[in-house]
DNA sequence: CAGTCATGTGACTGATCGGTCATATTTTTT
DNA sequence: AAAAAATATGACCGATCAGTCACATGACTG
């Protein structure tokens, strides 16, 4: 956490470094980030930076904790409609609100994949536990599902959960790329690109390949 | 390439310093990865370094070649069984070789696996053209499946091409860490840890994944 | 043996980093 | 107004890095 003095910051000047925090650990891995930038892009000492953070890591683990708060918030928001829905009903569901997401906060989801994915030079909690309820969250998913006769009694269930985390994960990455969609106007526009291209058309046919997977009837 | 000088080197002097600029490449992505590290390992001294290479630059994408390069004589030489075999089983057994090359070459696999995922200070054309070169080949092979009628004719051939293309890349770490390979083990008794493990079943069950889904019947 | 050329060397440069600290400034309290 | 507490500052530190260069060493050549 960080120091009170960061707290009792303006909420305007504490805003501007964490803003350029999350663009400085979003567009670099952890070990490339410089504070020695930040401060600088911020206007402020590199001695008041260390007044508010202990440390880099403090800074890094806080906008960690700030990102996946964001995100579970915006899940919160987009309750799905049927609770009795199939499913992938809700799969789909899960994953149209997950690239909804990428579209609304695209610095905050590149932060996340860095976290799940980059080197770090220390071992966390934090990312741990996120890492792991993630792949709890669905092996309850795929183990209800297969109760329900949803899924295939005889799936694999650790194969499905890998391949959820790990497309969960890219799939906003690989649609935007896709959709040559610009940063810039991702950044200006937010959400409404999404409704704007074929982002659902591409996420909902790469659903189809799970459910009914690739080869011919 | 390397300078004239490099390749004078005796045949042992030339590999230890390939080998300890591997090791290196593996486990640090390209910033992080230490000029410094690697001639203090090898016992050499930095100047003697800079005869044999330009720059780090010039060491790295020329790990890449020979990654690359050795990757493909690996596959080159599990020739497919039969040439006629359908598209699913031709894709068992490319998954299946790209597997056994992941337990016989580790750091080769963490090397271009870097490569296809890590941040580099510059952009390069080997690295691009291998990774477009994937695409291409899955691309290929997935648009001759349907044309045979071994693959779905509505199925969303990029949305196919994205999941083996990073299904490809991963599955190798997944199944190291299911099977809680040992490193040093994995290194010492190299491919023979493939036959020894359940490595073989649990690719098949998830090429089961790509071909059938998770839905149920 | 002298001369030439290839190879080896490691101290050094300039840059950047995370982090510190003595000091200055501002705000709050008395 | 004076004292005290909180906050701001940026020069500075030690470490590390990629890359250089003047020089040493060794090997081949005429």
């Amino acid at each position: 956490m960080p120091k009170q003095t960061f707290f009792n910051l303006p909420e305007e000047k504490r805003q501007t470094i964490i803003n350029l925090a999350i663009d400085e650990f979003a567009d670099n891995d952890y070990q490339n980030a410089s504070i020695s930038r930040i401060v600088a892009r911020a206007g402020i000492a590199k001695g008041s930076f260390y007044q508010y953070f202990a440390d880099k890591k403090e800074l890094y683990l806080y906008l960690i904790e700030l990102a996946l708060q964001e995100k579970a918030q915006f899940l919160q928001y987009t309750p799905p409609p049927d609770p009795q829905m199939g499913t992938f009903a809700y799969l789909r569901w899960l994953f149209e609100a997950g690239l909804r997401f990428s579209f609304s906060q695209p610095k905050l989801t590149r932060l996340t994949y860095r976290a799940f994915f980059d080197d770090l030079p220390f071992s966390n909690e934090t990312i741990a536990q996120a890492q792991a309820g993630s792949s709890q969250f669905f092996t309850q998913l795929i183990q209800q599902g297969m109760e329900q006769g949803d899924l295939r009694a005889d799936l694999d269930v650790d194969s499905a959960v890998f391949l959820f985390d790990l497309v969960f994960m890219e799939l906003g990455n690989h649609i935007m790329q896709r959709l040559n969609v610009d940063p810039a106007e991702l950044a200006e526009k937010g959400a409404q690109v999404f409704e704007e291209t074929a982002a659902a058309e591409i996420y909902n046919r790469f659903m189809d390949i799970f459910e009914f997977g690739m080869g011919a009837k």
